[in-house]
DNA sequence: CTTGACGCTTACGTTAACGTAAGTTTGGGC
DNA sequence: GCCCAAACTTACGTTAACGTAAGCGTCAAG
């Protein structure tokens, strides 16, 4: 018996995350968590903290809410058959090429910036001497 | 005299970026991209093309055109005053941090892919044996 | 029992980033 | 001189991801 049950509110959630009581309500409506209720108050447990997370993680790598859903979806399918692994695999692979695609923009990106930051120091140092 | 002076017209670059005319009349309505005129006639240089480039690798990292349009215009800002040599020093700072939060949303989630992985290939072994 | 604080459900508004016509110009080839 | 492909300029439409009321339920505290 794992003690570990316990439940967030709605506005818990939210200040932990630091985002509004809508985009939760609006990230249900989109079947991107389904917390259970008590009456009509939604209940979330640590799987739905999870999953908010692993959203807000793909929101910031600018992935949109149906991609993100997909590839949550990845995380929590049953084993199922030998075609469907297969599939899963196809699409791990998907996700993989695309997440290396954008590191490579990243760490050019990153490159841009220390160029022009050595320009802008050098700059510096010719203004101050 | 450099004599590497050729331009492009609008559906040359959308057809090597893979874009569409409107995208980029849409660029030069933001300011994003500023090509010179032959009468009406958009024409593009070798400046305006590396430009485009960027606005598309910004994009691909999810970034918003405003904020793309930022960083860019880090990139061609005359060496200037100190007070604005530091200013620029600070914003580039910034989306060093940016970046790399990224980066590393982006290896934790390569991460969770890869265990998935492991996961998909030993349920397929099971199933296959 | 009433009063908040917290939560809920419609439902319309908003912004970003183009899409999609619709009608007009223009420069080069026959 | 005529024509067509390539461009151009309005200008309204669209989708995603919430924002923002408005109005109602509820339950623990005073």
């Amino acid at each position: 018996m794992t003690g570990t049950e316990r439940t967030w509110s709605i506005t818990e959630l939210a200040e932990e995350f630091g985002i509004t009581l809508r985009t939760i309500r609006f990230y249900e409506e989109q079947g991107l968590l389904t917390p259970a209720r008590n009456g009509t108050r939604r209940i979330f447990a640590d799987g739905d903290r999870v999953r908010l997370g692993l959203v807000l993680r793909g929101k910031r790598l600018g992935f949109p809410l149906d991609e993100i859903k997909k590839i949550i979806g990845m995380y929590d399918a049953e084993p199922g058959e030998v075609g469907q692994l297969r599939y899963l695999l196809d699409q791990i692979e998907q996700r993989r090429a695309e997440l290396e695609m954008r590191r490579r923009d990243i760490d050019a990106t990153l490159s841009d910036l220390a160029d022009l930051e050595r320009r802008c120091r050098a700059d510096l140092e010719r203004l101050s001497v």
